[in-house]
Order: structure tokens, then C-alpha cells, then sequence
DNA sequence: ACATCTTGTATTATATTGTAATACAGCGTA
DNA sequence: TACGCTGTATTACAATATAATACAAGATGT
């Protein structure tokens, strides 16, 4: 794209570091060990470029290495990223006592997710039941349309705004459950702007219900989410708009960054 | 150093590359927000060398920048990373059920850490009760002879090993009470490796109680530990050892890595 | 209110540094 | 045994990062 050739031109980026950046960004869920070869595939680096740049990571203690099959992996030093970054979450910090709260108040798996261009990223997780390993982990990304959280956040902003993403955001089919319908989509964002909270059944994980409830600033920008996600088996939408809903809402409600 | 002249005549070795890493790692607990004059201070490039770098970081979406204040600050890229290695972390995939299990068994804050060179690393966390942000945040590294995590792990090494590391390995001091005699960190790891598990309290908050058990692969390598942080208003030594320790050494031994 | 310092931004000619090509060795496969 | 596919190591070359610099805009102090 003309993007890259500006960039090339431009002496304030540094192309160098961008292949580097390939490189780290290369491991993913279904791609947790990768060799040279597979570097090239995936980053389309020139073999010996994927070499010293892979080395390079490996030096710097961010890849670890299989002595047997020589492959390599993404070290630890991935997760000190994520502490870092948590540091400068003001909402992560300020949502915690509260989450930690609801999570004792429900027994139930808490989450708090934020937005992300067309997705939404879970900044928390307080798993408690136990679920697919993705659904617990931190730093997942899950396209807004689909997940509650990104719905009920959606449904706090203009008609304009949510008609646009509805009609042209991206959605994945997780489960076969997963509606693929838009205007059912802007139906339960629109219910859930009546309601407050937003629910959902079997969107990502086939058997789970989820209630989700927006944070907003104190001018009413829409800055993140609180989702609590229950199994199915034990739950339907109806008992959790009864019991789970209010507490999340409230817990929601009570947090009011700033900025 | 010797290493970074080394490094500087590797032609498999991109300087570059570390140069970019340095400014992503220069964001960290007590630096969240940092301008271009602060990552000079922080990483010892040259002023346009930061300036470039920091640039491309931004272009490419690994930091935000504050149109006012013009200071960089960590994205939620950050985060992302942190999935990517959690999902080529075997024993973090292999404990995770069992955490939640132990969690909801004991409504209690629980952790898992891995051990890193002289530190141990937070993998999961899932807390139970309001605490410090650390103490909730993954990827939180900790010196492993301060953690009772890093001491039970130790527990299952050699007397050399041990001998070696409670002599050499760094202590921090997080708390007044933050155990600074070598010879009382020995005898607590040596009547750890007695028990079973590690009862430490107040080193790296002041007011909790800790208990924390080994996880070991199949041929008896301590790869990790499950870690149980209780307040110490309502728990003493004594009673988390009756009442939480067995749980935490159930779930810990129910847990076998093959490697 | 003014002068001064500090900070972020932008530009350039230069050589340092990353580059692609290549050759080799170790493995598993045919 | 030969072949393809890895990962590794070394080169001569030029593309790219470099440091120096200049400027503008705030911040600081008097």
C-alpha cells in the first residue's frame, strides 16, 4: 500500500524496528511455535532478514528457543509488557477494587473490557468457572458486534455511530449460534440502550450467557465495559436479567473515570 | 560491556532492533507516561535516535501519544502480547482449570507464578480480595527469595542450588517486615521443603498472609508454583496452614507438566 | 512581562549498519 | 544413497539509520 512506500521515505520511521515488530507479532493462539522457515511465511521477511531479526529477539531474551527442533517461542517477557501496561490502564486501576467486589458479590467469572477500533480487548479477567483457556485469558480480542461488552458500549454512543458500525464492522462466526444477522445485532444493541445492560447467549462460547453493563466518563463517553459471563447450563438469559444484571450495572455505574 | 561490543560486530545481531525494544520497555510501574526528553533519560539513546524510534512505535501502534502533554504512553498492544504468550505457555493452559477449581474451593486470592532467572513471574492471577494493583496485575515479577512462590520452588532443588541462590540471588525490601537475613530466608525454605508448601508473611505486602505450593513435572523439576495470598487481619499462619495449605498442595500436585 | 531554558519537531549529508546472496551442514524423507 | 528441507554462517555492497543541527512552541524563573 502507498502506506509502506511513505514510510520508506520517511526518516523519523524506522523500517528496522518495524521487521522486528513482525517478528514478536508473529506468535498468536494457533501459532505458539514457530521455526525459521515458518517466520518467513508468516512475517513474509526474506529468509536471512527473519534470521537476524529472530536471532536479534532471541538475544534479547524476548524468544526462547527449543534446542531440539530449533523453533522458537514468545519468552515471559511478553507478560512483563502487559504489566507495564496495566501501570498506565487509569481505568484498569480505578475498575479493580470494584471488579474483585462484584466477583465475590456473584461467584461468577467477572471481565472488564475495553475498546479497540472494531473490537473490544478484555483488560481483566476473574474467571470462575471453568471455560475455554482463550475465555480466561487477558489481552484477548473479540470483535465488538459479537461480544456484549463492545454491544452495550456501542449502545452508548450516537444512532449514527452504531447504525455505521452495525452495518459495516466485522463480525466472526465463533459458534453456530453466533448471529450473523445485523439487524438482529441492532436490535439487542437497541434494547440494551433501553435496558441499561446487555445480554447475550452463545455468541462466543457456545454455552455461555452474558450480561454486560457500560463505564462511562463522567461526560458520558462510553470507556469500557463490565461483562460477567455465566454457563448456560445453570443459567438463561432471563434468571440472569433477574439476579446478575443490577449488581453488574451498579458495579459499572460506580466507576466514573475522569477522562 | 564486553557483550555489547560482541553484539555490535554480529551481523546476526540488529542494533536497531534492541534500540526500538529498549523505548518499549522503558514504560514500566512508576513510568506510565513518558515524553521524548524522559525516554532519552530512560534508555540512553541519542535524542533523534529516541525520536525515531518512539515515532515508529507510535506509527505503528505500539504507543499513544497525548496531543496535549505530547507524552507516550503503553497500548493496549501491550496486552496482546500477553495472550500470544499465554497461549504458548503449557503450564499455564495445564493449570488453569484447576486454579479456577481452587479458587471457588477456597474463595481465596490465587496465583500461579513460573520462576525466571532470580525472580518469579505472575502467569495467572485471580484475586479474591482488594489489594495493592500490583499484587492483582499479571506479568509482576518478583525477587523469588522474597516470594514464598520463588522460595518453594527452590525448596525442590538441590542443597547447592539453594545454598547458592539464598546467597547470591537479590532481595528488595517491600516492607518493613520484608525478611532481609539470608540465614532465616534458608531455614524458611528448608522447613518448606520439610512440609510442602511456604508460609510467608507481610514480605512483599504488608499486611498478607501467603502459602504457596509446588508444581513439578513429571520427572520431580519444579517448573512452578500455586500461590494462596490471604489478609492477615483475618488469617494467621497457623490457620491458613490447617485450613488453606492442604487445598493449594492438592491442586498443585494434581498438576503434572511432561515437560 | 520578559528573557531563558527545555521540549518536541523537522531536515540533511554521511557512513554505519542492515542487506540479500550464497554456501554449508544436519535431518528426515523418498 | 540421493534429495529436499531445515537452520546456520559469511561475505561485499548499498540502503538505511545516524548525529548534528536548526527551528518553533511552551514552560520556567526573575
Amino acid at each position: 500500500m502507498a502506506n509502506a512506500k511513505a514510510r520508506q521515505q520517511d526518516t523519523l520511521f524506522v523500517t528496522s524496528l518495524e521487521k522486528g515488530m513482525r517478528i514478536l507479532e508473529a506468535f498468536s493462539e494457533d501459532k505458539t511455535e514457530l521455526g525459521l522457515a515458518d517466520l518467513v511465511k508468516v512475517t513474509g521477511l526474506e529468509k536471512s532478514a527473519a534470521q537476524r531479526y529472530a536471532n536479534t529477539l532471541y538475544e534479547l531474551g524476548y524468544l526462547e528457543k527449543n534446542p531440539e527442533t530449533r523453533r522458537f517461542r514468545p519468552s515471559v517477557k511478553y507478560l512483563e509488557m502487559a504489566y507495564s501496561y496495566l501501570w498506565a490502564d487509569y481505568l484498569a486501576q480505578l475498575a479493580m477494587p470494584r471488579l474483585i467486589d462484584l466477583s465475590r458479590q456473584t461467584s461468577q467469572t467477572i471481565n472488564m473490557a475495553e475498546p479497540i477500533g472494531t473490537d473490544i480487548i478484555y483488560v481483566v479477567r476473574m474467571p470462575n468457572h471453568r471455560t475455554n483457556f482463550g475465555a480466561s485469558a487477558i489481552g484477548r480480542r473479540v470483535p465488538a458486534l459479537v461480544a456484549s461488552s463492545g454491544r452495550i458500549i456501542l449502545s452508548r454512543q450516537s444512532d449514527q455511530a452504531i447504525r455505521d458500525a452495525v452495518n459495516n464492522w466485522p463480525i466472526r462466526q465463533y459458534t453456530p449460534r453466533t448471529t450473523m444477522d445485523r439487524d438482529a445485532i441492532l436490535d439487542n444493541i437497541l434494547m440494551a440502550r433501553e435496558k441499561g445492560y446487555c445480554t447475550t447467549q452463545g455468541q462466543v462460547l457456545p454455552d455461555e450467557v452474558n450480561v454486560a453493563a457500560p463505564i462511562c466518563s463522567i461526560d458520558g463517553i462510553p470507556v469500557g465495559a463490565i461483562h460477567c459471563s455465566l454457563p448456560s447450563i445453570r443459567w438463561t438469559i432471563e434468571r440472569a436479567e433477574a439476579e446478575i444484571a443490577p449488581l453488574v450495572v451498579e458495579a459499572a455505574q460506580s466507576i466514573v473515570p475522569s477522562r
